[in-house]
DNA sequence: GTCGTGTTGTGAAGCAGTTCACACGCGTAT
DNA sequence: ATACGCGTGTGAACTGCTTCACAACACGAC
């Protein structure tokens, strides 16, 4: 889904048109013709069928993963069997540069949110290429800020806020997230990933999200939830814990 | 404090042993000595009275701060006067780097936790040395991973984990970071600060560390906290919420 | 010293959010 | 069309943590 296939081509064609893509990744398009080609020659592509694990929490960092098509979620999971989602990533996004880039173990969990493509490249080839393109580098320096900025602020909201405070600041960022990508301001997830995202239980995030959907705020579909007004959200996410 | 002086030199020679501690910093000190001078040509130095503010969330990210004595708080407050710590940063570390790389705003508020002295380097210079000095932007490409080891941390602790978890994690946390600062386990904070930096009140954190304090697991100072056994915490931190 | 401010210690009452235990609806595979 | 599974909707009981309201203590300043 999301790559546009023509059904004369053949197959070498597609795959070409898959690496267009990858060209397409906010990290690589800046990378000139030479420095792309030998990149590709890392890049081994590979298809996910939902549910599968890409990686799990303290594996050791051996590749970075560049998203073609679907989603990829980013979690964590206590013993007990409680888990939280801390991310989901989509096409034209990278998933695991941390560990990659530093040498320690993975993070967190990263599993297929939906079918995927991927491209998975090896860190072994990847860092050296990293050293020898100071551009790159500074690539990875805004995304690691940008990834700090979303970490940082699922923090202070876990912190500070209530639950409709984290609900509201959940579904900004997921609007603004998804606003290139999607049209409007559908945020196609369930309410069961939103609870797991914001921390709290599927049953009260239900209930607040029925009370905002009384007033017309937010239109709830299955699967799905339709931001209708954001400035009330927007409203209640800026001021500490207060009225609804 | 921390830093040497000997009483018998002028000032030059003051100035030239902080540059020193500038020189021991993680980021600096694979600088070579041309690109270090260039470097100190552009900090000014500080002092900072216990308090004073250096800058705020939503500020301009004009200047980079490098700490040479004293610590740094970092902070955010909601506006209903709620506030949490995010981090404490001691000498021989960096402050503000994220919206420096990037350009935005502050992601939150910095405070002199103590009396400091600090570096300040303009960012307009420092940009383009950074650019220049392909090592550098991997060490903050390396400082960038372990502030996001960091902060996904807190996140993960803050949804997964009770009370009795986050205090352990929050300790076992601190004793790591200030373990080559100091040569024990004592760590400098008041129980006001780690129940900011945990996110529960105070009195919660109290009551728990003196349970944990009657088991000899910790002994509790005046703005201070001994961690005596950290078996018993790490086995609390590890596992989800049950006993203790 | 002794005053004052900041840190620590402790119990009682209240409440936000969880947990549990359901019922319903939609979508899709058979 | 029927059936199964997953997402949704909802109330009642429970609980961990907060809030409030103190008292006692440490330490620096005067």
């Amino acid at each position: 889904m999301g790559v546009p296939q023509d059904k004369t081509m053949e197959p070498r064609q597609v795959t070409s048109s898959k690496l267009a893509v990858l060209r397409g990744h906010q990290i690589f398009c800046d990378l000139d013709a030479n420095a792309f080609e030998q990149l590709c020659r890392y890049a081994k592509h590979a298809t996910l069928k939902r549910g599968a694990t890409i990686f799990s929490k303290g594996d050791p960092g051996n590749s970075l993963i560049a998203v073609i098509s679907g989603t990829v979620k980013i979690s964590i999971s206590s013993p007990d069997g409680r888990s939280a989602i801390l991310n989901l990533i989509g096409p034209g996004e990278i998933v695991g540069e941390v560990a990659v880039l530093d040498g320690q173990a993975r993070t967190a969990d990263a599993t297929a949110n939906s079918n995927c493509e991927i491209f998975v490249i090896d860190r072994r080839e990847f860092l050296p290429f990293v050293r020898s393109q100071p551009a790159l580098a500074m690539k990875f320096i805004e995304l690691l800020c940008a990834r700090l900025r979303w970490t940082s602020d699922q923090v202070e909201e876990v912190i500070l806020q209530d639950l409709p405070g984290r609900l509201a600041s959940a579904l900004i960022r997921l609007t603004e997230r998804h606003k290139v990508a999607q049209g409007g301001r559908t945020i196609a997830v369930t309410q069961q990933e939103i609870s797991e995202m914001v921390g709290m239980s599927r049953e009260s995030i239900n209930k607040q999200l029925r009370a905002w959907a009384s007033r017309n705020w937010v239109r709830l579909e299955h699967g799905a939830i339709v931001v209708l007004d954001i400035e009330p959200l927007q409203e209640i996410a800026g001021s500490g814990p207060d009225e609804n």
